[in-house]
DNA sequence: CCAGTCACG
DNA sequence: ACGTACGTGACTGGT
């Protein structure tokens, strides 16, 4: 750090780049067929890496003889080398030509593959005191990393692009050896695709284990009879030279006979060395319009063209309102209604944005690789009551902590805090030490808390002046891309706070968090006076080394869970403010939480009898149906498979009927009932789905969760969907049969307990109000407020027939294009929906937007917001990424263009039923009665209500409703009560 | 572990 | 010239 001028060099593995480029873009080629794919690739991850790294030198290595090529999945699955594909070879040269004419030195050499050369290049540049980086696909040179050796490997993941970066410290981090030992590892568990053939029986976890601890495979062998695993020290014995063979060939060598002349590697200013006009001609004959354009701005303009990200996200339809709704102050009040309602509703109706990028990208959030996880070392493992006690009275004198409370099945096994520079595992804990944390005012991030908050309920159920003391980071990394799949500690580690850190799987494997926390005995003495039945001994008693390593790996887990949570919460907190959604956060999302924390807890009562009941009176016609569909089909075969279907069908029976799946014939029930209504076997198929699928889903499969309180806990999750909508799991619960006589028979064993009764409340054609005001079409709203039926009235508009004369089938139709609109329109789907040809589907969708023409602009601007922010927006500042609008292939562009039509209509209903979700629960509550809202079906709401609070709960569910947005329609609600769902609904 | 199917909004 | 409606989760069979 002293050294202010320090110079940095850049090294890129050529061909395992190039390779990484073509296997990570589809296939793309110039006017004559000359594939282009890899070269762009190439290129643009080079430019992002220079863009990062402002260095003063560039070098590209490639293998002399590159005869076969590296594909390292499909080797690892063949065992051997496959030969490179056409469409890459000939992009080599190619790509050699393009460097070449960047001024780009190539480095190779006969007799020595690109490791070789990079290694020996990054050894001698250490030495003359550059920074080095070395970009490429393949992990063996993590070997390389040092202090100032760091080692990027770009991945291609689903959502746009990520790099791990390792110094030698994060390969330490990550691998738990150090770079020259993670040659000893890779000799010993061997390398398919490399063909080090390693020794048999080690993998990688052995191999790990044996160099972490005795450094080197030398070492491990003069140590032998200390190998632990036995079958590992036997097969270190017996293939000593294997060993030795595996590690030269893993060994980068680092003294080849080759020296860089350094000057030629050296980039003008601002890397304008690169930006010649040959390379321009170049790139302008392969036709790669991306590369000319940026080669174009920096010949013309000079390098201060750089895109600069930073300022684009001023872009911003919020912008003016932040002023004076923007008060920071972390309110634990959903402060929605009159202020940011106003807010929420001026940025939806803004259509035609200014341009930007849009949210943060993947290399912005990975770019930066910091120092490996130095509070690491202060992980320690605190098993002492009175210590942990103490521990917990300072932490919660901090300003704020890390918390991840350890927990396995609803059973309480530990907790971490970091506060800090301390982090520690306590291990076990109560609930009563826990408590010391919920009684104080300290900030308390965490990542996923809604399942760790019923070992923290003080008793209170989190009253909303404590709720602003909680910080969820995973839902901020939601917020800030509901995409990623994903949201725990390593990955967030990795975004938020630029540290690598090792997952779940690499610390604790598969083995469950009970036995790893030492309490197994307990838990296994519990269980054999529990049931008197067969003895079982305990499970191969884990030696006590073994057991050590577990509590240390045990601790490390946690302990990283906790301080990443305590370190990514600024990081979170400042992204969300800088793209506008910390209101979003505060005052929706981490209420939130604690109203679905809330409903878990709660859970619905269930008629277990009678649903077993219901189970079995399925039983009965299934089989009947099973012999009736056997004896017409003449002969037995599995109905559930729909593979076997399809053949007996339209093999056997030769019933009319293509292929429509990739896989074979098509099944389902649409084409069963277009197929062939009059042939009787159908029907029965058709009645036997239905059967199956009721007594397996929802009969014996709901019966699995009913708890011992008679009622199903299932789980509301918050960080899952694309738009914003909440999802039920374990059980779902938002996908409770309805529309047919069995399922809502079903439904009645869904039921209040005693005293009380359900008031259920829905939303009345929430997405399409909100259609009708975000568009601001004065027909829609004209529609919405003078009548009731708005189906009806949108048929007698479109099709042009007074509204008395609307018959069922016009309505049905209209009701299908309201859908559709709500969709993203396309005529074929429509045409899907009503079973009509796409021309007249068209026709309607023509009508439509002329009845409502600002419903048209409103959809093109949404599209057009999309393409060039690159995400759209509800109501409330969510957003979707939509990344396929920049897809070259149609279908999937088109696809895109129905999303980002859908996800602000989708997600703005999302936003408000999760207003009025807070507002129900808070009033419940605030105004002591005993009723509790039970479920959420995305717009509606049950509550179990106490019979004689019923008119209050309608009360608080209609304001709290209807009033969760300022719409320019009525928000409207239907309500009902009854003695079951069912009834209720 | 994925594809197909089907339950809901 | 492309061949789908938007968003979910559970169960089954088959690789």
């Amino acid at each position: 750090m002293s050294d202010q001028k320090r110079e940095k060099i850049i090294l890129i593995d050529g061909h395992s780049i190039l390779n990484r480029a073509f296997y990570g873009l589809p296939l793309l080629s110039d006017s004559e067929g000359l594939h282009t794919n890899a070269v762009l690739g190439f290129l643009n991850i080079m430019f992002r890496v220079l863009d990062e790294e402002k260095a003063q030198y560039l070098a590209v290595a490639f293998d002399l003889h590159a005869p076969t090529f590296r594909h390292k999945m499909y080797d690892a699955y063949k065992g051997t080398r496959s030969p490179m594909p056409g469409e890459l070879r000939e992009q080599v040269p190619v790509m050699k030509d393009v460097l070449r004419a960047m001024n780009v030195p190539l480095m190779s050499l006969e007799g020595f593959e690109a490791d070789d050369l990079i290694g020996t290049v990054s050894l001698a540049m250490e030495q003359k005191g550059l920074d080095v980086r070395i970009i490429s696909g393949d992990r063996d040179l993590l070997q390389l990393a040092s202090d100032t050796t760091m080692v990027r490997i770009p991945k291609t993941k689903k959502e746009g692009r990520e790099v791990e970066n390792y110094y030698a410290e994060d390969v330490k981090a990550k691998y738990l050896v150090t770079p020259s030992e993670f040659v000893d590892v890779k000799a010993l568990m061997g390398d398919a695709s490399d063909n080090i053939p390693g020794i048999p029986g080690v993998g990688e976890k052995t191999a790990t284990k044996i160099i972490a601890e005795f450094h080197s495979i030398q070492n491990a062998y003069d140590h032998l009879d200390e190998i632990k695993p036995n079958k590992a020290r036997l097969s270190l014995q017996d293939h000593w030279e294997m060993a030795q063979l595996s590690y030269r060939l893993a060994l980068i060598d680092r003294h080849a006979p080759f020296a860089l002349p350094l000057e030629q590697a050296r980039l003008g200013e601002d890397n304008s060395s690169l930006y010649t006009k040959e390379a321009m001609d170049l790139l302008k004959r392969l036709e790669l319009r991306q590369m000319v354009r940026r080669f174009a701005d920096h010949m013309q303009t000079g390098p201060s063209a750089l895109p600069a990200r930073q300022a684009e996200s001023s872009a911003n339809p919020f912008e003016e309102q932040r002023a004076d709704t923007d008060d920071t102050e972390p309110s634990g009040q959903i402060s929605l209604p009159e202020e940011s309602r106003h807010d929420g509703m001026d940025g939806f109706r803004e259509q035609v944005y200014p341009s930007g990028e849009g949210s943060r990208t993947a290399d912005e959030k990975s770019e930066s690789s910091k120092k490996a996880d130095e509070g690491a070392k202060n992980f320690r493992l605190i098993e002492d009551a009175a210590e942990a006690e103490a521990f917990l009275e300072r932490a919660v004198k901090e300003e704020k902590i890390g918390l991840y409370v350890l927990e396995e099945d609803s059973r309480l096994l530990g907790a971490a805090v970091a506060a800090g520079a301390e982090t520690v595992l306590l291990l076990p804990v109560t609930r009563k030490q826990l408590a010391i944390l919920s009684s104080g005012s300290c900030l308390i991030s965490g990542i996923n808390l809604k399942e760790q908050l019923s070992f923290l309920d003080g008793g209170d159920s989190f009253p909303k002046e404590q709720q602003s003391r909680y910080f969820d980071c995973a839902i901020g990394a939601y917020l800030l891309n509901p995409l990623a799949g994903t949201y725990v500690y390593d990955g967030i580690s990795s975004v938020y706070t630029g540290r690598l850190v090792e997952t779940r799987e690499e610390l604790l494997g598969k083995k469950s968090l009970l036995n790893l926390a030492g309490l197994a005995e307990e838990n296994l003495a519990l269980m054999m006076s529990g049931s008197a039945g067969e003895k079982r001994t305990a499970k191969k008693q884990d030696g006590p080394a073994d057991r050590e390593s577990a509590r240390q790996a045990l601790t490390r887990f946690s302990c990283l869970n906790a301080r990443t949570a305590l370190a990514a919460m600024q990081p979170i907190r400042d992204s969300l403010e800088k793209e506008d959604m910390l209101r979003l956060f505060t005052d929706i999302e981490m209420p939130l939480m604690f109203t679905l924390y809330h409903m878990q807890q709660e859970g619905i009562l269930v008629r277990g009898d009678e649903l077993r009941r219901f189970g079995h009176s399925l039983s009965g016609r299934i089989d009947e149906l099973e012999k009736a569909i056997w004896e017409q089909a003449g002969q037995q075969f599995n109905i559930n498979s729909p593979k076997q279907l399809g053949t007996v069908l339209f093999e056997d029976m030769k019933l009319p009927g293509g292929k429509k799946t990739k896989t074979g014939y098509s099944t389902s029930a649409d084409v069963l009932e277009n197929l062939a209504q009059d042939v009787p076997i159908v029907r029965l198929i058709l009645e036997y789905r239905q059967l199956t699928k009721l007594k397996s889903t929802y009969a014996d499969g709901l019966v699995q969760y009913i708890a011992e309180d008679g009622r199903i806990h299932g789980r509301f999750n918050q960080t899952v969907t694309a738009t914003g909508r909440i999802s039920s799991t374990d059980p779902n619960l938002q996908n409770i049969p309805v529309r047919t006589e069995l399922g809502a028979q079903l439904r009645k064993v869904f039921v209040p307990k005693d005293g009380s009764i359900f008031v259920d409340a829905d939303y009345s054609q929430i997405e399409l109000r909100v259609l009708a005001s975000a568009s601001d079409d004065q027909n829609l709203i004209d529609a919405y407020n003078s009548a009731e039926d708005i189906h009806a009235i949108t048929a007698s508009k479109v099709f042009h027939v007074p509204l008395d004369e609307v018959t069922p089938q016009l309505r049905r139709n209209a009701k299908a294009v309201n859908f559709g609109i709500v969709y993203g329109i396309s005529s074929f789907g429509l045409s899907q929906g009503l079973s009509i040809t796409a021309a007249e589907a068209q026709s309607y969708i023509n009508q439509y937007f002329e009845t409502y023409p600002g419903i048209k602009s409103f959809l093109d601007g949404c599209i057009q917001s999309a393409k060039t922010r690159g995400y759209s927006v509800t109501m409330f500042g969510r957003r979707r990424p939509v990344p396929e609008l920049k897809e070259k292939n149609f279908m999937r562009r088109k696809f895109g263009e129905r999303v980002a039509m859908n996800a602000p209509i989708q997600g703005t209903a999302a936003d408000i039923i999760k207003i009025a979700m807070v507002g129900v629960d808070r009033r419940l509550r605030e105004e002591g009665l005993k009723s509790r809202l039970v479920l959420q079906v995305h717009d509606e709401l049950l509550v179990e209500t106490e019979i004689s609070e019923k008119d209050q709960v309608e009360t608080i569910l209609r304001e709290e409703m209807e009033g969760a947005a300022r719409l320019r329609v009525r928000l409207e609600i239907d309500m009902k009560s009854g003695e079951s769902w069912f009834e209720a609904h």
